[in-house]
Parts: structure tokens; sequence; C-alpha cells
DNA sequence: CCGACTCTGTGAATATTGTTACAATGTAGC
DNA sequence: GCTACATTGTAACAATATTCACAGAGTCGG
């Protein structure tokens, strides 16, 4: 089943048609599982932190170890798209980060919209991940009439009446929704009729999109809330300070998350 | 299957043993499924939005459409707890929300530390929904010598040093972690070791917790490059500004999230 | 070049999650 | 009280997701 005969890691390559096509390289037999797709950024990501850390080569294995996850589902995720590895060797990290990246689409610039301009929306104009990985925040809107025309950064903050104008203007199609739960909802269908095919939400109520697009939901409280269940239910574990901690445990149930 | 014969909402009760025993009614019947657990606190929110909007009674399929889920779902989830609705009628909400809640453990207070104080710690200790829904934040620790000592609120900034004694005596069984990903697993360490048993993670990194903790890990920037797959390779949808926006369609796959 | 070892990619088996469909129960109008 | 209708709780089924386990390739030390 490998396809390449030999040499270096940086001659790899997928299939027979060289270099990337346009990603989703073996996507053609059947849609890949989004809980796949929800994977792969954090694969990404500690590949980023191996190249970093100067490590040239690793197996599913031990990416797997750092992450709680079995070695047969990075293997098994990576398949849906191709071949990258290398048998009784591993993984080359820069090969397959670049391969990941392009997968996704995150080695590209993506315009953003933040809709809501309170103490999230400025906290997140300014977090300097998200440009740093390609994210640049292009727009920003509020429905407050006190807030709207005044200057952040370079960014001057519109009403929701130009948003329609201003983000396919631009293209955008990803957007940041903080505003309070009860205008969620609307906020949202304004996003969807202006071409936003991708919210993330940090609004506590789930907002709905129509299939062709995507959303995805931020919400610490619900967070919280989930995990009480088990601090209420459950009472085992080693009582706090017995029972040395060597950490050789993995997640508990090598799910993500 | 019904027990309860007739009678006001407010009388329902869920088995012969009268009251929540502790809650996780009908738990015995082998474990439930974390996917399970983690939908609770998304019906509960809003079934809390339903009560204040002074709606009495929601069928699973009213509240499946506000939230996208299927009424199967709903039903079968509610039953691993118990019954809790009415043939022909539907669901009390407050009844139901007052179920949920107790089932969760979020009608009781949760002393909650904060570790790693930057602009995050800071946003999240004044973030009012965390304490409006039972989460009181009675800790702060920063690894940096410059902010210990210092006085937020009516909180002292502590060092990582103090971290065991405190959390001990204070029974702080929940924490939420905020400091950079380097510092993330050894931080997760310490808390684990002082008895904390649920970690909410801000840090851009798997953290691995034994398996008789949780955690949950936030992070906007995966959230987005998870998404940024389908914009990349989806290009279905009407252009914007075509194809009016009814809003009829519920949530893309039946999933939350 | 050999032999012992490592590690991938994947078919098959298993486990988990979600849906369908319906009996049982209750409602509501008259 | 009777009839038409609504809705639950769940068994059976279907679909998804994960793991097992192994053939096939490649490594590595001498």
């Amino acid at each position: 089943m490998q396809r390449h005969s030999s040499g270096a890691f940086a001659e790899m390559r997928v299939n027979a048609e060289d270099s990337i096509p346009s990603s989703a390289l073996r996507a053609d037999e059947g849609e890949i599982p989004d809980i796949v797709i929800r994977r792969l950024p954090i694969y990404a990501r500690s590949l980023k932190y191996l190249a970093e850390e100067g490590v040239e080569t690793v197996s599913s294995g031990e990416l797997g170890n750092r992450l709680g996850v079995s070695a047969a589902q990075i293997r098994r995720d990576l398949s849906y798209f191709g071949e990258f590895g290398k048998q009784g060797k591993g993984y080359n990290v820069d090969f397959l980060l670049s391969q990941v990246n392009a997968i996704l689409g995150i080695d590209k610039e993506w315009p953003v919209a933040i809709i809501g301009f309170g103490h999230l929306g400025r906290a997140l104009l300014h977090y300097d991940a998200l440009k740093a990985q390609g994210f640049r925040i292009q727009a920003l809107f509020d429905h407050n009439p006190e807030k709207v025309g005044q200057k952040v950064d370079n960014l001057v903050i519109h009403s929701m009446d130009e948003l329609p104008a201003l983000l396919r203007e631009q293209k955008i199609k990803m957007a940041i929704l903080a505003v309070p739960a009860g205008g969620a909802q609307e906020a949202a269908d304004a996003l969807i009729d202006a071409g936003v095919r991708a919210i993330l939400n940090y609004a506590p109520i789930i907002v709905q999109v129509p299939p062709y697009a995507r959303i995805r939901h931020i919400d610490p409280l619900v967070a919280l809330q989930s995990m009480t269940y088990y601090l209420y239910n459950d009472e085992e574990g080693p009582q706090a300070g017995i029972g040395r901690n060597g950490r050789e445990y993995r997640a508990r149930s090598g799910k993500l998350d």
C-alpha cells in the first residue's frame, strides 16, 4: 500500500498526482466524519509543538500518548486523506504538519468578523494567537449606537445595518459571535444572509444555521456544568495527598476533550 | 410505565423513593454515557429560558426544535435518569429544570479556583454568569511573583506553592486553568494532587488527567480551524443574497455543536 | 545482506450512539 | 364518557466510531 519507494521524507508524496490537489486528498471515497475533522487541528497543534522542539519524526504511538488518543485512531484519521507515514519510522513532523495544515486550509489567511464588541469581543480582537494562525479580524460590528463609529486599533465599529454590504464586499466567510443570547440567532441569520459560512458562537444559546454552514459553540458555563455531575456522583480516586503522581495515565477514555 | 397516576406536575415524583436520592436516579443500571451528561446542561439552559418566558409545559419535540436535536434523543437522554414527562402533555418546565439541575448538581454552590491571572483569568473572575450559576471563584493563583500578593476584588493572588494547602483547606474540587501552554500540564498535576477533580482548560494544549478526574478544553483557535476545512472544501449553499432566509432548517446533523 | 524489530494502513470485529416505531397513557372537546 | 389526537418511554434496529490485529514495508546494527 506504500507507494513512495524510499527516499527522504521531504520527497514523500501522497499519491500519483504529486503535490496536494486541493486538499481532501482521498476525500472522494465518501464524506469525512466531522469528528475526524475536529481532531485534525489538535494533531496539527501538537505537531507544531514537536517541530518547535526540533523533533523530526514521530510515530502514531508517540503522538497518541501526547494527546491521550489511541495510535490506531490517529492512523485511521490520517488515512482518510492519504498515506503520510513510513513503516518502521513514523511520520516526518514537518511534512505531516504541512499536510494537515493544507487539508484544513489553515495555511491560508482567513478574514474574520467579530459581532458584538463588549468585553469578550474586545478580548478576542486582541487575542494574538488568532492573528498568528492566519485569522485576520477585519470587521467589527455592534448593535449599540454609542459604540458605532468608534475606532479600535485601525478598525471602525460598524452598525449591524452595514453588515451585509461590508461582509460581502470583503468576502468574509467566518465570524465570531459575541453578543447576548437574546440577539444571537438574529445576528447569525444576518451573517448567513451576508454569505458567512462558519460561525464561532460565544452566546449562551444554541444558534441554528442552515446545513450549508457550520457553527461551533463555546460556553465555559456549560463546560463546568457538565463536570459537576461527576464531582457529585463519583467518589473515587486517591484521597488528595495520598498516591504519588507519576502521571503514567493517559486520558480517561481515548476521547479528546 | 408511568407511575404517577395523575395530579399536578408539581407532585410528580420519579419513583418509589420520593425525592431525589442523591441524583443519578436510575443510574444504577450501568453507567451513563458522557455524551448524555454533556447535553444535560444545554437542556437545562433551554429550560431556564423557557421558564423565564413563562412557558409551563414543553414537549420533547418543541425542546428538540429549539436545540436542533431529535425529540427521541431528548426522551432517551432523560430516560437514563427517570420518567419526568406526561403522555399527551409533555414536560413541566419548572419541574424538569429542577430535576436536571439536581442530576447535574448545579443546584449547589461550587467553589472554584483560577490558575493563571493574565487577561483571561481576570476576565473569567469578572464573568458574572459563573457566579449567577453557582460557581464561586474562591482562590486565585499565579506563577508570576510580581502578581502574587496583589488583591483583586476581595481575593489575594497566591503563589503556586500555596496551592496545595489552600485548595485542600477550602475543599475546592474545580479549577479553571488559564496559564500558557508550557505550564499547563504541570499546573494540572498540582491541582490533581491538591484534590481537584474537574478542570476547565483554556491552555492551547491537551492536558491529561487521571481517570478519576475530568477535564474539558476550550480553545477558540481549534474551533475556528475545524471549520476552515469546510469553507475550503464545500462550495455549496445559496450565493450570498439569493434565497430568502426563513430559517425552517434545523441543525445540520442533529448533533449539538 | 541478514535477522530482529518497528511501525504503517486497513479489513474485520466491537462498541457506542442515534433513530424508528409503537404500545401505553394521557389530553381535550363535546 | 367517548372519540380523536398528542406525547412519552423504550425495545429493536441502524448508523457511526473505535479498536484489534496483522500483512506488508521499512529500519537498524553488525
